[in-house]
RNA sequence: GCGGGCGUGGUGGAAUGGUAGACACACCGGACUUAAAAUCCGGAGGGGGUAUCCCCGUGCGGGUUCGAGUCCCGCCGCCCGCACCA
């Protein structure tokens, strides 16, 4: 057998069949084990597996066999995120239902996913499709509303008028559908909203206890919820016949420059704004072409600051007898703080940009730490650093911290129409989620609509609320709106005529408790709490980076929100977090700009220079840059091609191999060669211990020689640091040091012959361990060869090594010797050799001699066991 | 603009403040072969001496240290996220 080469197409269908019979990856939810879950982002259905999931599975793969071989009861489910707007578009095109397409799509991957041989507990799959899943979720949406976690509001919306229906802000591009290519409307709607921004606080801070989380991804988050600290403070109007307000609340971070204010605006969406409207033409032309502007955020970003002078005066809250001027402006947001502002054109960019433009005055209030006080004065950049108060009567001189505190303190005790003047208010950028989605393929909100009894929940007996299947999409707009009879329902109250709530459920609500779900994915309620609980957190969440913010804040939204329904015990759904990098490809164009796929490309190497050609034609084909794997420039390489040619465990390796996790992975063809190679070289060395045992049966024992100890060490070294490894997540690393021991065994198992006994028995002991460190990545080739070797049972059941400790250890050292910094040579000493030993062994190399040239060293530093410095 | 990250051979990348370039890919040489593939052995940061030696070298400029790819300060470049947030 030594000589055959190994068949992943023949063996990896064969061990994923014995997995299967055997029930491998089955978890019981009664094991008494210490749990360990480990989980991928599931896919959405979309058609095909692409390399992008090969990458982020084959880790999750690594991580739940490692965890399974150190003992523990390792959860490592999949299912499917299968409601979604593209299964609504396949259906228009292909005439067919949504869910027909989805459940075709899902079949398709699902066998794609087992041709990788993942470690997957299949009998916990779900689709969130499913009236089995989304029962629950409906169940816990009527709890959320009890709870008070759910509100209806009216809410601005990209309304496509073609398609007829809402659009989310990365399907408006330049201000019209990406779909229909209409002018989006912004339109107010009523609609559903988790109230997410009640826990905006909680949110933020417990982003500190995340610690297994990206640096990157929380920092994401707590921008994301942006908090900030400031002052609502009231202006009161002079009186005027043009409204009746009495004052205006602005939201203002930095109320310690309140003597270098010279104006107040008002957002354009400001309720008095239109108000005034109504009798200042100018004023509404203006909102009207701010509106317009509104969607397409490109020209947000270049847009002048302008605005309307609205005829109003506000008093000055600390000068007396002094007024400020109100004006409409296009910068003023109505979703940030009160929708008003007053502006400080010294310190703030946006408002001296505004000044300047309508000549307003500009006075600075806070002075540069070694600025004149005389002659300090603002040119076009507003100064926004630090510094100290001047020019502002009891704030002169305070800093600006302490001035926030002073001016606070000084706004609480005045009062204006009753009022206090100023509150101190934390704001957040975090918006509630809006949920309601125009559109058929997604969970049905279970609510009835009765015109006298009001938005009622549907009672828990008539749940499901199930998605009818005899839908038409010939109209554009909600298929659910144009059924016949579905939505008309009696009052569960009154039994009157009612309505049912025909939006469904944004898609990201189905992502956000699937987790959870997991753990009990048969039971009749979403979760059985003791169940979820062993489980949760996830252990290790491994996904894409894509999904730093919406889905994992929506994920720990949810998980509080079940916390609160008494669906869970907890708050934090992923205890770690991996977010792996992207996979890509070299992009190719021929002659005439097209792009061509990799499978179509012949590419040779000649020197230092590469060229490529049609594998049909001979034309010439440029090489282009290095990509993500997109369809649109077609540098994709599809999984099932890779498995059919190399295996899968070739593919997995080299999605391990090389490029850290984290980081971006060129897909190559050599990569992948390389890959395989080194499959059939762990099979050869299997191979020739298999035959080197078998020849070295009737020789006498010898001991232990320096050779087999050696080997030994590097072994157990391996299993030592490959476990260190797989558990930091740095699988190229772990992959280097099973290169590593393959390169010492291979050499060794030519030395064999020379003491069988002692070196045969280190050398089958290391192929072993081999074995059962590439398990996790390559487990196919794994079982072939456990078998092989002739050990008991599955390699998949085995256990991880025990490392020897004392193998660990070196007895000797080398340590390197440096003169002022720069290696001279080095010694070889036993370990925990004195440093005046080794100092006086150091000064007698002739080396060292001879650098030092007669001088007498200044000074050693001996690094016990590490290094010797020699200062001269 | 704000926030985060990164910059090391031909390439992907290693390196608790302690021998820079592990490991792999590509490349070159040799062995085996009629030949090729596969495989095995060896070489390789740059420059010079070509022996077993020396100089330079982790984007650039400073600093701390016996010692810096790593820590600090200032630049340059690239990538990602957010962005009129008061």
């Amino acid at each position: 057998m030594s000589g055959e080469r190994y068949n992943p197409r023949e063996m990896e269908p064969h061990w994923q069949e014995v997995w299967d019979q055997r029930q491998s990856f089955v978890t019981s939810n009664d094991d008494p084990r210490e749990p360990y879950y480990v989980l991928e982002m599931f896919p959405y259905p979309s058609g095909r597996i692409h390399m992008g999931h090969v990458r982020n599975y084959a880790m999750g793969d690594v991580v739940a066999r490692y965890h399974r071989a150190r003992g523990k009861n390792v959860l490592h489910p999949m299912g499917w995120d299968a409601f979604g707007l593209p299964a609504e578009n396949a259906a228009i095109e292909r005439k067919t239902h949504p869910g027909t397409w989805t459940r075709a799509n899902i079949a398709t991957m699902k066998g794609q996913l087992k041709s990788m041989g993942l470690s997957i507990d299949w009998t916990r799959e779900f689709a969130t499709c499913e009236p089995e899943y989304y029962k629950h979720q409906q169940a816990m949406f009527i709890d959320m509303m009890a709870a008070g976690l759910v509100t209806r509001k009216q809410s601005k919306v990209n309304w496509d008028p073609v398609d007829m229906t809402v659009l989310a802000n990365e399907q408006v591009i330049d201000g019209k559908g990406w779909r229909s290519g209409a002018v989006v409307e912004q339109r107010e709607l009523t609609q559903w909203f988790f109230k997410i921004s009640d826990f905006a606080e909680e949110l933020l801070e417990a982003l500190d206890g995340l610690t297994e989380w990206p640096e990157k991804v929380r920092t994401m988050q707590r921008n994301w919820i942006g908090r900030s600290e400031g002052l609502r403070l009231l202006f009161e109007m002079v009186p005027n016949n043009t409204v009746n307000a009495g004052s205006i609340e602005v939201f203002t971070t930095r109320p310690d420059t309140i003597f270098g204010a010279s104006f107040v605006a008002l957002s354009p969406d400001h309720p008095l704004t239109a108000e005034l409207a109504r009798s200042n033409p100018a004023l509404a032309e203006f909102v009207e072409e701010t509106r317009r502007l509104g969607t397409a955020t490109e020209t947000i970003e270049k847009a002048e600051k302008k605005g309307v002078f609205t005829g109003l005066q506000v008093k000055h809250p600390v000068l007396d007898g002094q007024t400020l001027p109100v004006y409409v402006a296009n910068f003023v947001l109505m979703d940030y703080g009160t929708g008003a502002i007053f502006g400080c054109p010294a310190h703030d960019q946006r408002d001296l940009d505004f000044a300047r433009k309508y000549d307003l005055p500009v006075i600075p209030v806070v002075l540069p730490p070694d600025a004149d006080a005389a002659s300090f004065a603002i040119g076009d950049e507003a100064y926004v650093d630090t510094g100290h108060i001047f020019n502002s009567g009891f704030l002169s001189g305070l800093s600006i911290a302490e001035a926030k505190t002073a001016a606070a303190q000084f706004f609480a005790e005045r009062t204006v129409d009753g009022k206090p003047q100023g509150k101190v208010e934390v704001n957040y950028r975090l918006r509630d989620w809006g949920v309601s989605r125009q559109r058929y393929w997604g969970c049905p909100i279970p609510v009835i609509h009765c015109e006298v009894c009001g938005t009622l929940p549907v009672p828990n007996k008539d749940l499901p609320v199930v998605l009818p299947e005899d839908v038409t999409f010939d109209k554009p707009g909600n298929a659910l709106d144009h059924h016949p009879t579905w939505k008309h329902v009696p009052c569960p109250q009154c039994g009157g005529p009612a309505r049912r709530e025909t939006d469904t459920m944004d898609t990201f609500v189905d992502s956000s408790w699937y987790y959870a779900r997991f753990t009990a994915p048969q039971a009749e309620t979403p979760t059985v709490p003791d169940i979820a609980n062993r489980w949760l957190p996830v252990d290790q969440y491994i996904g894409g980076v894509e999904h730093a913010i919406l889905h994992l804040l929506y994920s720990r939204y949810f998980t509080r929100a079940m916390k609160a329904t008494g669906h869970v015990g907890l708050d934090e759904p992923f205890k770690g977090l991996f977010t792996q990098g992207m996979v890509t490809h070299e992009t190719y164009r021929s002659a005439a700009g097209e792009w061509v796929a990799p499978v179509d490309v012949v590419l040779e190497t000649s020197g230092e220079t590469r060229s490529a050609t049609h594998l049909e034609t001979g034309a010439p084909i440029s090489i282009g840059s290095v990509e993500k794997m997109s369809k649109s420039k077609k540098n994709v390489v599809d999984p099932d091609e890779i498995v059919a040619t190399y295996g899968a465990d070739t593919a997995r390796w080299f999605m391990l191999s090389d490029s850290p996790p984290e980081r971006d992975v060129q897909w190559t063809e050599a990569g992948v060669e390389g890959a395989s190679r080194f499959q059939q070289r762990i099979w050869r060395l299997v191979g020739d211990t298999v035959a080197l045992r078998a020849q070295s049966q009737d020789l006498p024992p010898v001991a232990a020689d320096e050779e087999a100890t050696a080997l030994r060490r590097a072994a157990h070294r391996a299993v030592q640091q490959v476990a260190d490894d797989i558990e930091g997540l740095r699988f190229n690393r772990a992959v280097a040091q099973i290169y590593e021991l393959t390169n010492a065994l291979v050499r060794s198992s030519g030395l064999v012959s020379a003491a069988p006994a002692a070196r045969l028995a280190a050398l089958e002991e290391g192929v072993g361990y081999l074995v059962q460190l590439i398990a996790p990545m390559m487990p196919h080739l794994a079982e072939t060869c456990w078998q092989a070797l002739g050990r008991e049972g599955l390699v998949a059941d085995a256990p991880w090594p025990q490392v020897d400790p004392a193998l660990l250890v070196d007895n000797d050292v080398v340590m390197p010797i440096q003169v002022n910094g720069k290696r001279r040579g080095e010694i070889t000493v036993a370990k925990g050799t004195a440093p005046a030993e080794i100092e006086r062994m150091v000064l007698s190399l002739e080396a060292i001699a001879r650098m030092l040239d007669g001088k007498t060293p200044r000074k050693i530093v001996v690094v016990p066991d590490r290094i010797v410095n020699v200062v001269v």
